[in-house]
DNA sequence: ATGAAAGCGCTAACAC
DNA sequence: GTGTTAGCGCTTTCAT
């Protein structure tokens, strides 16, 4: 239906002046006589006209845009990046494209291929990636095609695609993180930890329980494969695992839940059975969601700079010329010591 | 840098075809013999090639993209809806611009003008407005101005802004819901209630108010001023309100909070005081987000659709030919009893 | 069934 | 300073 936008031409015409004079003061950056400029502006006005974005993008090369490529906008972990992209985005003049995945891979690469389409100037991809051959050659491949239109990948909280690929990556010390926390759960007697939330396949987790395993090692024990329990970084994970686990009358001290929503869960499923956290129970997440803070009781987590993932997501790979030696970024993380945690039998 | 992306041009070059046949079997709506698109698909492939979204949207009229304008993707409020929304947009073969505005009525005009600048199909802002003469007029030529583009202001959990204006209206019953739970208060004995986080010039915080006044009026009760607070929402409020409100020494037995964030911190001040919810006071927040069953304890809060509400916005306002009649939709709302809610000295 | 040619709205040489 | 002329990559008549 209505389909009549002005265009340079109509604002050129109502103006007196040919299209480039239009699209000189559109563009600011060349001289325009004062009075010119003055009328080229009022009859922008009196046609309310906007620039079509398509149009500009087609002659320049650039589209002004970041994709952002993300598993769940609902999850307080993708939310904070999310907003750390935006942010730094918006600062560098860029809009934001959002696709969410849902934990599909398919998805992932249907995404990412339609952002090739879109001639982002960077495609930000967050979370854990699938330690699939497969997969990881897609992303390579992605990674390449976007090299070539002069576009980014970056890989934001997952491991890099390994040597001479044009990729950007953010990560933040996941294992490091882990063994901090565990180590402080082992060291205040607590020798039987349970893990809830282990996700085969997914990077994130993986290098959680790499941290969980090593700590172990260095203090000579050895994490009982029985209490280390598979499922999803999901709340309700939590809440199914920690029954089970106490169904199972399984003798641990500890749980160490794969993300702050799995806590939350677990956090759930003791109350209702009456196991007092952290009296009987210790529990620990991670992530250090703002959700951690009205857990009852506060939850002990590992402390993620997530806006600041973001951030320098879009930094880096917008400026990739100017620091190029900074394309591999891994932030650090720490323990924040809350309610949620005692020495065993206090 | 690298900027060589194939195009259609290179393409038909390699098949031996011209330009227009590549376009035939690109967009699949044209017969095309099925060994020269059997040529033209391996072509494709061989140069890795992507059609450039900008130039098919300079050619068609539209972009395939629905924009999202919120205040803060990190509320969770916010990011539900956003969910209904991408879910929806990419049901109906739409992409997805996020942009924030971080409680601030000019970038919300700011981005609002640039989502016409990309001729989003759609134009989605979410949130209450601000109740600002200025503000409304703008908006409202906005929806003209992308009416005129054939593109459409959607605007959701916020009131229409008037008859003839050509905009979709999504809301949901933010004064029944305060209403019903203000009426579960009082009959339950509860008599002074605290509200707390009044946004004066707040559309969505004035219905919630007005729904609280009528409830006490029915019940022939007048609120107390004095217990009526100024603020955001947002837990910091609702943590400095709530200390204010007992250091002021008032006296009340419930505390209505303006949302779910504000009764999180409001729990939080009530905690560090050792005043017990809900045996000394009851607290009731707004809108259900999964936080309230983590609060401690689980939060009496008023159930808003959010996914739903996101859906709802793309699905009327891309058919908005289709179904005419449905343009200003009004979702329900229903109180959520959980724990943090009891009749007063019991 | 396929090709040639025009044009979407804008920017960028290149003239004057 | 300003106008003219070409395209950017694709879709779409109009021919054939």
């Amino acid at each position: 239906m209505g389909n009549d936008a002005s265009t340079v031409r109509d604002v050129a015409a109502r103006a007196g002046v040919s299209a480039s004079t239009v699209s000189r003061v559109l563009g600011g950056t060349y001289p325009v006589a004062a009075s010119t400029r003055a009328r080229v502006l009022k009859a922008m006005r009196e046609l309310d006209y906007v620039v079509n974005a398509h149009a500009r993008a087609l002659g320049g090369s650039t589209n002004k845009t970041v994709a952002f490529v993300v598993d769940d906008v609902t999850g307080p972990f993708y939310a904070h990046i999310a907003r750390g992209v935006e942010e730094q985005a918006s600062a560098e003049g860029r809009l934001c494209m959002l696709c969410t995945t849902h934990g599909d891979p398919q998805r992932v690469l249907a995404v990412v291929e339609t952002m090739r389409e879109q001639r982002a100037d960077a495609v930000i991809v967050v979370g854990g990636a699938w330690e699939d051959k497969a997969y990881q050659d897609r992303m390579t491949h992605f990674a390449h095609a976007l090299d070539r239109v002069g576009s980014r990948l970056v890989l934001v909280g997952r491991p890099p695609l390994g040597p001479g690929v044009p990729a950007t990556v953010v990560e933040y010390d996941n294992e490091g993180g882990a063994f901090a926390m565990t180590t402080h759960l082992l060291t205040s007697g607590h020798q039987r930890i349970a893990y809830l939330g282990r996700v085969p396949g997914l990077s994130t987790s993986g290098q959680r329980l790499s941290g969980f395993r090593r700590a172990h090692e260095l203090l000579g024990l050895a994490p009982d494969p029985a209490l280390i329990l598979d499922g999803t970084f999901s709340r309700s994970h939590g809440y199914q695992g920690a029954r089970q686990l106490l169904a199972s009358g399984a003798d641990f001290t500890a749980v160490f839940a794969g993300t702050d929503m799995v806590a939350a869960g677990a956090l759930q499923a003791l109350r209702e059975a009456r196991v007092s956290v952290p009296d009987d129970v210790s529990v620990v997440g991670y992530d250090d969601v703002p959700l951690a803070l009205d857990l009852f009781p506060a939850l002990t987590t590992v402390n993620v700079p997530h806006e600041e993932l973001g951030r320098a997501a879009v930094r880096l790979a917008l400026h990739r010329d100017e620091l190029p030696g900074s394309q591999h970024l891994v932030l650090g993380t720490h323990i924040v010591l809350r309610d949620s945690t005692r020495r065993p039998g206090h």
